[in-house]
DNA sequence: AGGTTGACCTGGACGC
DNA sequence: TGCGTCCAGGTCAACC
């Protein structure tokens, strides 16, 4: 479900609430899919190690750890249906939790009055660690961050690339971050219709993509900032925020500037919503 | 290499 | 109520 503004809010969330403490002991479930490093390096690499830093790059949430001297990170993706809680040890263990933190806020102390948890029914989410991040193997995501890629940049980025604009945005490797809703979003916002060959699009409306979906990412970010606690906290069951989407998941419904009945297709194998005629 | 498709999972919504 | 079908905001491997 979380693409950049709920990975982003809620990595900001677990880091005012977690970051200072130390690591004293890691649970894992035996579902291995969930791993993308095995359960014992992530046991090994966590295991008293204090947690410095929780923020976003693309869509994966990194957090960065001092472990003896030395830094590393663990990096969580949440894939479709993944939840990060912080939670107190006598919150009951919500169904399909895959990962336990024991954490302290004094590094010698026996057990901690906090957990970080990962819960993920769907199991699209993976788990990994560096064991020695200096500058050159700290985690940087797949592609560019959509929120502070400069201008000339983004025109180069689709350059002759003959698939549709829409599949290009949900291309990690190009930005990182972007996903169906705010292609979407970003899309009808800069009246472009989402099969447009990607670089057949004019500098002009490539300009205006760019702004459009910096806007959208930016708005539900100030949106999500205010209920953060709804799903960092506790059994975080109040659920991701909800944007006044203009397009996506409206199929039928009138368009908010022209009444047209908004449109569903299927471009790169995912549900694609557009007015068709605000988007040329 | 770039582009496209289907597989990976569970659960909720909907129709009969 | 129960059962079947479809759908889901994510990747990623395997193909062309």
């Amino acid at each position: 479900m979380p693409e950049l503004p709920e990975v982003e809010t809620i990595a900001n969330g677990v880091h005012e609430r977690i970051h200072g403490q130390t690591i004293q002991s890691v649970w894992t479930s035996n579902k291995p899919q969930t791993f993308k490093s095995t359960p014992d390096e992530i046991v090994q690499v966590l295991t008293k190690s204090r947690i410095d830093r929780v923020y976003r790059v693309g869509k994966t949430i990194v957090i960065d750890l001092t472990r003896g001297k030395r830094p590393a990170q663990f990096l969580i993706h949440l894939g479709m249906t993944g939840r990060l809680l912080v939670s107190t040890p006598d919150t009951p263990i919500p169904p399909h939790t895959h990962a336990i933190l024991s954490l302290s806020s004094r590094p010698d102390a026996a057990s901690g009055n906090k957990e970080l948890r990962f819960v993920d029914a769907r199991r699209f989410g993976r788990l990994s660690v560096v064991a020695s991040a200096d500058d050159e193997t700290k985690y940087a995501g797949p592609g560019k961050e959509p929120l502070t890629i400069p201008l000339a940049d983004f025109i180069t980025l689709f350059r002759n690339r003959k698939t549709p604009i829409k599949a290009a945005l949900l291309n990690q490797s190009l930005l990182h971050g972007v996903g169906n809703i705010y292609a979407d979003e970003a899309l009808f916002h800069s009246g472009i219709r989402p099969l447009r060959q990607a670089g057949r699009l004019t500098r002009a409306e490539l300009t205006r993509l760019r702004t459009a979906l910096q806007k959208v990412l930016r708005d539900a970010i100030k949106l999500g900032g205010s209920s953060v606690s709804d799903y960092v906290d506790a059994d975080g069951v109040a659920g991701f925020f909800q944007l006044h989407h203009h397009v996506y998941s409206r199929t039928g419904q009138p368009c908010r500037i022209c009444k047209t009945p908004i449109k569903r297709i299927v471009v790169g194998g995912r549900s694609t919503h557009f007015c068709p005629i605000c988007q040329k």
